[in-house]
Formats: C-alpha cells, sequence, structure tokens
RNA sequence: GGCCGGUUCGUCUAUCGGUUAGGACAGCCCCCUUUCACGGGGCAAAGACGGGUUCGAUUCCCGUACCGGCUACCA
C-alpha cells in the first residue's frame, strides 16, 4: 500500500485531545502510533489541543497531557507548548478561522443557517421517534421540517442573521452519494451520504464542532497522515466531503482508524471505571479531579516504567509478524507499520501488563533503576534516598549509599514486578522488619535451636571479616557441632534476618546489613521467641 | 432500529491457499533453588456457523450468528 502521496511531501501527523480529563490507555496509544509512524518517516508529531467544547474544558488537564506525553519520552515537534509554526496549537485560540471557512461552505451551499433551538431539536426527536427509527436525524429527509436557511425565506433568513439569532451551520448531505475512502488498516471503506445527517460545523457560540476544526487545521497544518479510534469511523464522510467542498481534495490526508482496546471482562470500550472496578490503572498517570478532589491512579504512580508502559500499548493491537514482544521505543520506530495494525479490537490484559513491566525491570540494569528506586523508597517515607535520587555529587556518604543501592537493587530486582516491589523486597537492608513471621519459626522450635543461635550470634559478633561465605561457613560449622541440619537452621536464621520466607541468599543479606543488624535481629528475635 | 466495523487457544496474537495451526500472558506439572523469585523443561487450550470458489481453505467470496462503534450545538 502507498501512504505518501507526493515524493516530496514531509509527512506530519497529529495528536489531537481534548482536555477533559486523564489520558487513558486508548489516547496513549493512539499518540504512541502517530509518534512511531512520524519518526519511522522522519516526519513530525504535532499535538493541538481541540478544546471547542467550553463546556467539558478541565482545568490541567493540557497540562496533564504534556506531563504524561513527557513521561512516555513521546515528545511532540510542535504543540502549545513546544510551538511552532502553525501555531496556535489551541483551536480555541483559532476561532476566527473556522468561521471564515464555515461562512465559505454556506456561500458555495455545502451548507446551511439553521436556527433550530434545543427545545426545536428535542421535540423533533420525540416527535419523529418510532420503533423503527429509535433516533432520529437531523437529515436530509427532516431538514426540510426545519428552521433553517434550506426552508426559510432569503429574506427571513437574512433578518434573523441581522438580528443576531443565535444559530448553528450545518452541512447539507448530498442525497444518495458514495463516500469512500481508503483506510490504511481497513482498506476501501464506503458510506452511503442518505445514512449521515447533517452535522453541526459551527456552533451558536461561534466555536467549531470537531468535524469542521479536524478538516480545517488538519489542512492548515498540513498533516499528511491522519490517526485517530475507530469510533471516529462513521463521521469519516463528512469529514471526506468537507475537504472536498473546501476544495482540498489533493491534500487530503490518508486515513487510519484505530482499533479500540476493550474491557477485560465483558464487552465494550475500556473506561476509567472498568479500572476502578477491576483495580487497576487506567490512565497513563494519577489525575486529580479539580472539581471532586477526587484520584484515580495511573501505570506510573502504580509502578510501571514508561518503556514498559510504551511498549505493552504498542503491542496491543500491532506486532512485527515476529515472536519478539519486547522491544524498545527505537525498535518500535524501526519495526512499526500502520498495514500491520489490527482491525479488530484488544481486550486489554492486566497480567499481561504487569509481565511486560516486570519484563523490563529484570532487564534493566540497577544504574537505570536506582534513581526510580530511590524515589520509591523516598515516596514510602524512608529516610536519606533523596540524596540518593538525586546522586548528589561530593559526599562519600552518599557515593557509598549509592553503591549500597545498587547492590541491593541487583539481588532483587528479579523479583519486582512493579517499582513498589522494591520496597516490599528490600526494605529490610534499610531497617530492622517491623514484624517477623515467627509463626513459622514456633511449631518446630527447640531448646537446641535456641542454643545454637545464641552461639551463632556470639560468633558473629566476635567474626573480624564480614563476608558472606565466611558467615555460611560458620553457621555450618556451629550447626555441626550442635548436631543440627543447616536445613533447619536457615529457615529462622532468614526469619530473624528479612522477617518473612523471601528474598535473597541470607548470608548476602546478612554480608550487605552488616554485623551490628545482624546480630541486634537475631537476638531480637531470640527474645520474641522466648516469650511465646 | 439504521449505518459502519470486527470475529484463530480464557487473553494478546503468528499464518501473505498446502503447517502436527506457532509464540506470549494466565493456569497446571516437573527441574533448579535449605526461602521467595529468576531460569529451564513439559501439559492443557483455538480457526463462530452455513454455503460456495479451489486439487486443497483459518486464509478468497456470500449469508447467518455474535461482538463492537456511531447514531449530541461531546470529542
Amino acid at each position: 500500500m502507498i501512504y505518501i502521496c507526493s515524493m516530496d511531501k514531509k509527512v506530519r501527523v497529529r495528536f489531537a485531545p481534548s482536555p477533559t480529563g486523564g489520558l487513558h490507555l486508548g489516547g496513549v496509544r493512539t499518540v504512541l502510533f502517530n509518534y512511531l509512524f512520524a519518526k519511522k518517516h522522519g516526519g513530525d508529531f504535532i499535538v493541538r489541543i481541540e478544546d471547542t467544547d467550553q463546556t467539558r474544558f478541565v482545568e490541567g488537564a493540557e497540562a496533564y497531557i504534556f506531563n504524561t506525553l513527557a513521561w512516555c519520552g513521546l515528545t511532540p515537534d510542535e504543540s502549545p507548548l513546544h510551538g511552532g509554526p502553525y501555531a496556535p496549537y489551541r483551536q480555541s485560540e483559532r476561532k476566527p478561522i473556522y468561521k471564515q471557512y464555515a461562512q465559505q461552505l454556506v456561500d458555495a451551499g455545502f451548507a446551511y443557517y439553521a436556527f433550530d433551538t434545543p427545545e426545536d431539536l428535542e421535540q423533533m426527536r420525540v416527535q419523529y421517534k418510532t420503533a423503527e427509527n429509535p433516533s432520529p436525524q437531523y437529515n436530509h429527509a427532516l431538514r426540510t421540517k426545519m428552521r433553517n436557511s434550506l426552508t426559510l425565506s432569503a429574506a427571513e433568513v437574512t433578518e434573523l442573521l441581522a438580528d443576531g439569532t443565535p444559530h448553528v451551520v450545518r452541512i447539507k448531505m448530498p442525497l444518495d452519494e458514495t463516500v469512500s475512502f481508503t483506510d490504511m488498516i481497513r482498506g476501501e471503506v464506503s458510506f452511503n451520504t442518505a445514512q449521515v445527517d447533517d452535522k453541526v460545523l459551527l456552533k451558536a457560540d461561534g466555536m467549531p464542532t470537531y468535524h469542521l476544526a479536524v478538516v480545517v487545521d488538519d489542512y492548515l497544518m498540513k498533516i499528511t497522515h491522519a490517526f485517530r479510534g475507530e469510533e471516529w469511523l462513521p463521521s469519516a464522510p463528512v469529514h471526506i466531503l468537507l475537504w472536498q467542498y473546501l476544495g482540498w481534495s489533493a491534500d487530503m490526508p490518508q486515513w487510519a482508524h484505530l482499533p479500540l482496546i476493550l474491557k477485560p471482562d465483558g464487552n465494550g470500550k475500556l473506561s476509567k471505571r472498568d479500572g476502578d472496578r477491576l483495580g487497576f490503572p487506567v490512565f497513563a498517570m494519577d489525575w486529580t479531579d479539580p472539581k471532586t478532589g477526587e484520584t484515580t491512579i495511573g501505570f506510573k504512580e502504580r509502578g510501571f516504567l514508561p518503556q514498559a508502559f510504551v511498549n505493552l500499548l504498542a503491542l496491543l493491537g500491532w506486532n512485527d509478524g515476529t515472536d519478539n514482544e519486547v522491544f524498545t521505543i527505537e525498535e518500535l520506530i524501526t519495526a512499526f507499520s500502520m498495514e500491520r495494525v489490527h482491525k479488530g479490537g484488544a481486550k486489554f490484559n492486566y497480567e499481561k501488563a504487569l509481565w511486560y513491566n516486570q519484563e523490563w525491570i529484570k532487564r534493566a540494569t540497577s544504574a537505570q533503576l536506582a534513581d526510580q528506586v530511590a524515589e520509591t523508597f523516598a515516596a514510602a517515607g524512608f529516610a536519606g534516598f533523596d540524596s540518593a535520587a538525586n546522586g548528589v555529587a561530593g559526599s562519600n556518604a552518599v557515593a557509598a549509599d549509592r553503591v549500597l543501592l545498587l547492590r541491593v537493587i541487583d539481588l532483587i530486582k528479579d523479583r519486582c514486578t512493579l517499582m513498589a516491589d522494591f520496597v516490599t523486597q528490600g526494605a529490610f537492608f534499610f531497617v530492622s522488619p517491623s514484624e517477623f513471621d515467627t509463626a513459622s519459626i514456633q511449631p518446630k522450635w527447640t531448646e537446641q535451636k535456641n542454643m545454637f543461635f545464641i552461639e551463632l550470634f556470639k560468633a558473629f559478633e566476635s567474626s573480624i571479616v564480614w563476608e558472606a561465605h565466611d558467615l555460611e561457613n560458620t553457621f555450618k560449622e556451629i550447626s555441626a557441632a550442635h548436631h543440627l541440619k543447616p536445613g533447619e537452621l536457615m529457615l529462622p536464621l532468614r526469619i530473624m534476618l528479612v522477617g518473612g520466607k523471601f528474598g535473597p541468599g541470607v548470608f548476602e543479606i546478612a554480608e550487605i546489613i552488616g554485623k551490628q543488624a545482624t546480630v541486634n535481629r537475631i537476638q531480637k528475635v531470640l527474645r520474641i521467641l522466648e516469650h511465646q
């Protein structure tokens, strides 16, 4: 399939979100596919804010979108934030532009003024509603029954306009034409114009609807490829016609309608509510609704690495035809192709998402993970991690902390799926466990074992070298002397040091936490056992 | 209801007419591991249905069923 129209045309794609709330999985994936396509073809990725609906505008949503893109590493080439030659990139700031084109369409007879009030429309829907037609359309049939410049006399229209009567501009859909286009993912798709209604192009407040704005801005911003969610497919004929009516057919972008991301259970589009209900994030980052103050968890805060997040999104509805599932962003850019995007929607599977994150943690080096792990510890209330996080230069203490942190990360990262797991898996390296799983020791605890551990901590206390394998030898010698099998003693020792039945090798742990902490923890648990 | 789109293991998917229909996640089993993981090995699991076209259909065409999207002065 050929999708570069003219050879010298630079690829330009756009992501055009409405600032109405948090950015969810589907939105970020649309960004990603746009970005991958643009970068693969050496093109530009533009972010345009579609804030034409003032009633749905939410404070902070735009900033949130840019924060999300930054976290994902999907940097726009042009946007209201990054600037660019086609500014402004916020539709609310482009208001006069749309009016001009709406006027052009009316003048050419492709659109008309409609003076119907919301009440009129409501009445129309009730009046013409039947069993066969539960949702009557403002279309070629019904427009003759409404108050618009098609039914009113020219004089009336002029007067209404002169009086400043609230009105909208609607597209005049042709009676019976076939509109077809080639979708990069779906191939040829066609519609009969009789089936689509006379969409509002310009609202009474002078703002364009999506339909007009997307066409005008895509043209003005020289967009070559327009990718969006499948939910837009039904209105594609309106957009195609608008490109024609405005005389821009030759510049119309190639379209691709992306498959939807579906609920894991049941059916339907994945929504924020599904995340709340099933206990996983749907938004990329935490989103706090400014009105309710309610915060919805994001993938970032849940402990996902941005690389993993991008990776799992890319593989939701696309693959390169091989068995490879783990890709860096660079690898995605080279491997990506719109033709390999699926037609059908994909049910989101959180288990698989977790696997991607685990995979990325495993593959990352401790140095790559260090800052984020330190942040995670700091966020969990552990003291002394802020400086490690920032890697403040100079101080030897900080350098030592960092070496320790890297060692700990190496030891535990294979056991971590989410960033928070570093805390549950590694906290005991930095602080004594607050709880000890003595219930797992108790049943088989004997005075003989008690004696063993008393001797063990004394031996540890007086040892000169503090190194894992020496500690293990000491441990084995004493257990032999007490006629105890090391196997029976390993678990108690582990619980004494880490608090539970998990973690890396006990002697490595002992080496890292040091003599004092090791001895203290053994004594502490011995005392607990004594009182039980 | 209408229009449009979709349909391979439970889930994400590979297959460009000829395969014992492959991989991954999840599940189960075994090995490794004096813990928990990682890792290694294995088991189980799929072409919605009915017609065509063809020597041969998961693959191409038609119909049916089912699922989804849209059907706002929201995007």
